[in-house]
DNA sequence: CACGTTACGTAATGTCATAACGTCACCCTC
DNA sequence: GAGGGTGACGTTATGACATTACGTAACGTG
């Protein structure tokens, strides 16, 4: 009667962080030091470290996981990591998944036209748990009359074309 | 150089629960209770009761709120009130707004019409805390080719007309 | 009655995020 | 080059959000 199993990704365990790109991840990396220079923002070590493991990761990953990968090379405290995360999506470098309560980099726009504003539209695969991101240029076309938009979250999740089949 | 103060609303403390309109509660209460009985499904006094809180308060409420507004009548526990807003967002009565951890009660098309599906698309004004919800009648337009949408979550901050005076 | 199901109580724990404070390096200006 | 502001980060502790696991009572059905 009642759907159940709903929603089924947000419960699962968190994946580990993995390589999948290191090509794209350094190229990715350069470009969002060009991006910062530019504008003079500083990516320290520590910031780039973080955008590192989320451009490896290739999709969400969970704060307390990027601690976890943090700590060989130093004990990490939870600040730590929320300081970095919260720079880099201030920066658009990155976005908050929230309703994964995780964190991805953002990898558009960053190298000439059309920097990351902040609002994203995430379509998030429930069974590989790819994120395609696409940049929103469009208002809703029902707002209530008046309304103004400062953020906005939107999130689908589904299954990409890969995992349907 | 990086907007700060970003995100303003979800850092703030938890607002009280509040009365604001005692009969539209009544009258929307008594849908829910159609709405249920018609598909088999029991709101138990805690769901009512919880239900009713989120009328109350007439914009979002965080769980840990309404486990307070519950204890004067008998010590309630986390899983007690998250058990209730299982049920009611299962069932369309109530929806989570991811970006502030917090629930809203869903007061759109439980009478006759239109039964809410689970996918709302929230208008959040950030000054009064006030909730608009729009049922989403579209697609996305741009969404990566083949992929299919199970959930969508979609929330907007911003300031109603009422606040942005 | 024995059994499954549903709802809820209760204790403990897990997960996500921040507060508050200290230190250090850097830059500026006097 | 002493003083002072600022930004980044370390560290400890705590707050805020959510679930697991297990127990019991009520109810319906074979």
């Amino acid at each position: 009667m009642i759907p159940s199993g709903w929603p089924p990704y947000s419960r699962r365990p968190a994946k580990a962080v993995r390589v999948k790109a290191m090509t794209s991840a350094i190229q990715t990396l350069d470009a969002a030091e060009r991006f910062c220079t530019e504008r003079g923002l500083s990516l320290t070590p520590m910031r780039r470290r973080v955008l590192e493991l989320l451009v490896e990761a290739g999709g969400p990953v969970k704060a307390y996981d990027l601690l976890s990968a943090l700590k060989p090379g130093g004990a990490a405290q939870p600040p730590t990591v929320y300081r970095a995360l919260d720079f880099l999506t201030r920066a658009g470098l990155a976005h908050k998944v929230e309703a994964l309560n995780a964190y991805t980099a953002c990898l558009n726009g960053h190298d000439e036209e059309d920097p990351c504003t902040g609002s994203a539209e995430l379509f998030i695969c429930e069974s590989c748990g790819n994120v395609d991101e696409r940049h929103m240029h469009r208002a809703p076309s029902d707002a209530p009359d008046g309304f103004v938009i400062s953020r906005s979250v939107v999130e689908h999740y589904g299954q990409c074309a890969r995992c349907a089949n």
